[in-house]
This record gives structure tokens, C-alpha cells and sequence, in this order.
DNA sequence: TTATAGAGTTAGACTTATTCTAAGTCTAAC
DNA sequence: GTTAGACTTAGAATAAGTCTAACTCTATAA
């Protein structure tokens, strides 16, 4: 479940197996969006991938784009990513890693996971479990 | 130009003096929003300002309070924290800290800057210099 | 003081990301 | 093949935040 085996086959049988076998049905709209996602490493705004998905013959709804990263979310296969203030990013890179956001430009750039890293986890709230850790470095011109 | 020195003179002349000595012009309305800001340690929406300000007779208006967030962000006498998918929070505490997200709470938690801290930094991207490093922890229930 | 320029404020219209709704379509299990 | 329920859809709805254009205040200079 990691992303090498995503990646491994990125056609459409394989990319509806790989749905089939995270508990997804893999639809036409589904895979159309998988395959968006699957086989780049970027940061996808659901307005991206609306207009990615519907660059070519297919025509996918916007609601249909929301329902799906939202699903792909909750089944651990993308990442949301928030670090603008107006939109979220979904990030197709599972594995544990952070970000670079610049502020004039908006780009979001992957830091390795080497690269950063926390001396400690520091004491979580009672009553409450680590979800996830998120690291934004904001950076600017010059 | 920490928080303890602006805390220390809450009043509507020690606020006023404040906000001058930050070359920001102190209205009244800026003055009440600075209230709510700089008497408490809290993460407020531009929403819970809004209401906050209009509880008593002051009123403000809905512009007004987002451009004195974006101003008083502006001259770093606080802080935006991106942690929820859908509104932008506003800290008054500017001393570097990190954030504990409550995911089913909503609530935003301060993290002592002792508490955790990072490795590293990383090599930022070419030609871009460092604007701000921010650690969210998102927890759940349990 | 008072006049004045420009800074600040306002209501409400607007924009934009995201969610909802209700009706239609597809999937998969029998 | 049927059928129940999952999926998709267009478009309306929502909500955070921005913009506009008219009005009001602040503070500086005379």
C-alpha cells in the first residue's frame, strides 16, 4: 500500500485493482481521477483535477472530483494538504514527508522526510490520539 | 514588542499606545478588536471577532474586522494559523509555538515551543528566504 | 481652531471553494 | 435479467472572504 505499488501499473486494469483492492468500485470517473493522481507526483487543487480530468473526451462533475478525493482521503490513498488559505491541496505522496509553500507564487515543493524531522512528539491532549503531523515551511522571494 | 509587553497595559489608552507604537492608527474599531485580540490567549476566527466585538454595543463591521486581522497580521502583532480546511484562524500569541488541532473538536491547542522543535531546517528552494516553519499536530478522539 | 486630504469604515453586492439536493444512471450480487 | 443500493450529475445553496462606492473620521498644516 505504499506509493512504489501504486505507481507499479498505472493502466487502467491496474489502477482498477489497486481501487478494487482498497475496499473503492472503481468507476469510469474514478479511475479517470486515479490516473490523474497516480501517476505524477504533484499537488492537485480539486479545480486541477476538475480541469485535468475533463482536458480530454471524459467529463467528470465537479461534485463527482469532491466526492472522490474525499473518498480517496478517507481511504488513506491521497493526503489533504493546507498550507493556502483558500483552498486545500491533496497530495498523492502517502509517505511521510512535508512541505514548502511559497507565498508569492503558491507552489507547494515536497521536503524529504530526512531533510526535517522532529526531535520529539511532544505530549498530546488527554483523551486524544496522533492523527498526523504536518510540517509547512513558508518561504518568499529573494 | 512581545506579548508580555502589550499585555501589560490592556486599557483603551495602553491599547492605543500600543497600536501607535506599531504605526497603526487606533480607531475605535481597532481598538475593540484589539481588546478581544491582545486580552486573552486564544485562536479566533475573523467569525468569533466579529460576534465578539458586536456582543456589547460596539458595532463593527464584517470589512472592517478582516481588514484589522489582515493589518494587524500585516505588522506581525499576530498571527494567521491554517489548520482548518475552511477559515483561517488568528493568534495573538507571535512567539514561535506550534499548533495541536482537535479534528473533532475544531479546537487549536497551543504547543510549547519547548515541547518540540526541529532537527533541521531544510535547504530552502533557490532564491526564496525563510518566512515561517509551522508544526500542526492533528489529533482525534480516543 | 478650522480646513482638508487622505485614511478608515460601512452595507451590501460579489466571488470562490466547497457542499447539498433530488433525480437519474450504473454496478454487482442474486 | 432484476433490483437494491451505490454512484453521478446539474445546478442550487452555503459560507468565508473580498470588493465597491459612498460616507466618516483623523491628524496635519495653516
Amino acid at each position: 500500500m505504499t506509493l512504489m505499488v501504486r505507481l507499479s501499473d498505472c493502466t487502467p486494469p491496474g489502477l482498477a485493482a489497486f481501487l478494487r483492492s482498497q475496499k473503492v468500485t472503481p468507476t469510469a470517473q474514478r479511475l479517470n481521477i486515479a490516473q490523474i493522481l497516480f501517476t505524477q507526483h504533484a499537488h492537485f487543487s480539486a479545480e486541477d483535477v476538475f480541469n485535468e480530468v475533463n482536458k480530454s473526451d471524459a467529463v467528470v462533475s465537479k461534485a463527482t472530483v469532491y466526492n472522490t478525493l474525499g473518498l480517496f482521503v478517507e481511504r488513506g490513498l491521497i493526503k489533504k494538504v493546507l498550507v493556502d488559505p483558500v483552498k486545500v491541496f491533496y497530495d498523492s505522496n502517502v509517505a511521510p514527508h512535508h512541505h514548502f509553500y511559497d507565498l508569492d507564487s503558491g507552489k507547494i515543493q515536497d521536503i524529504e522526510p530526512d531533510q526535517i524531522s522532529l526531535k520529539e512528539v511532544p505530549d498530546l491532549p488527554d483523551g486524544t490520539c496522533l492523527a498526523s503531523v504536518e510540517v509547512v515551511v513558508r518561504v518568499r522571494k529573494q
